[in-house]
DNA sequence: TTTCTGTGTACTGTATACAATATTAATATC
DNA sequence: GATATTAATATTGTATACAGTACACAGAAA
């Protein structure tokens, strides 16, 4: 019937927590006790320690020791650090990329630049911050860098925490999803310079720089 | 007695596991079973567990599902791969760094340097690659990056374990040891982009280049 | 000798139980 | 009324128990 059966109660605790943070129905500063938890998935505090043990690996929720696991809140200055190095590892992706791994990963980045696009235009919020992520992540990906890609993964978690908190309005969300094409573009003509200058524009929402905001 | 009463059995264990691990005690491919573990250790099975689930997530091990777990082997390919991530975020560390954070910070830096090169001077392998570590993670630290901060940090661990792999000859060793001060008094004159250059040289271990190897 | 198969063992995944500690609420004191 | 103190409660950290699965070895067939 079930033609995935996801293996361990932990990765599907870890999972679905994780959407939940994602998706903001746990906000930010939420407490995440572990034997209420364990009761409303059905399962034994057991995995619940696991999937929250690892979502503090990636930051999404901050253990303090003998008490409450809360939801992690990032701070303006950290979503800052955040983009900054998010800006570094997609510009050394784009470096990495050649026009062999291109053409392998062409046919991803493309279908999640167009989805995302569709999402936005049907509004489903949710839906375009999903295939924004997937879109980044497969771009990421084809730089067939192995530690830069775990990192970027990492990375990603708060990433897709940020998207929410910020809550773009509308016209300016088009705007920078519209660039996803760009990029692309610019990829494919080999133009890495131009791609990563427009990559800098995409993250830090920032037209006229020389220095860092 | 004991000064400091390390929080949990948990962070025992794991800082002991991750001691075996980065001076080699542990070989890559090895197995660590949990229970044979929890007896040596004198403790249940449950703290090994989470600690050997963290050092998963830092990928020093690595987890087969309903099997062992092993001590993570790192491939040539993938040592490359660290270099180029490893060298792009402390780059990008340097281009951080101003004058007032680098002062708050040289006195560190400084002593991890000047710790390292006497470690050397006494043959101390394993003390050279732990302040060598503690050298440049000061270095990451003065950017004041949380968000580079805590990536650099995993990809430390990864990088300790490669230290040990290649196994420099001690002639080179001395070698790139000497860069540490060379590349602090660039920094302490603002000249980044030389120190940017050394930086490549120092990891790379590669002196002329263009393209990267 | 090599390959396949079956059985036994060892290990992991999860549940539960208990002890220790942090949090909360209630109470007393200023 | 506000603050300090104490008791009650809730929650974590660890140990133990059991079920289910993968692995290893032995024996049988080719």
């Amino acid at each position: 019937m079930a033609k995935c059966i996801q293996s361990s109660l932990s990765d599907q605790v870890y999972t679905m927590l994780k959407e939940q943070i994602l998706s903001g129905e746990l906000q930010g500063g939420m407490k995440i006790p572990e034997e209420p938890l364990a009761e409303e998935f059905g399962v034994s505090r057991t995995p619940i320690r696991e999937a929250i043990r690892r979502l503090a690996e990636y930051g999404l929720v901050t253990i303090k020791p003998r008490s409450f696991a809360t939801v992690t809140e990032i701070t303006p200055t950290e979503a800052e650090d955040i983009a900054t190095v998010r800006v570094t590892l997609e510009q050394l992706a784009i470096d990495s990329i050649d026009s062999t791994s291109y053409a392998k990963h062409v046919e991803t980045i493309a279908r999640h630049a167009a989805d995302c696009q569709y999402a936005l235009g049907v509004g489903d919020r949710a839906k375009v911050f999903e295939q924004d992520s997937l879109f980044h992540m497969a771009l990421v990906t084809a730089s067939g860098n192995t530690a830069l890609i775990s990192l970027y993964e990492r990375l990603d978690a708060k990433i897709q925490m940020l998207r929410i908190e910020q809550n773009l309005p509308e016209d300016e969300l088009a705007y920078y999803i519209g660039q996803h094409v760009q990029m692309m573009n610019l990829l494919k003509n080999g133009e890495k310079t131009a791609c990563k200058a427009l990559l800098h524009e995409h993250i830090k929402h920032d037209k006229d720089h020389g220095f860092d905001l």
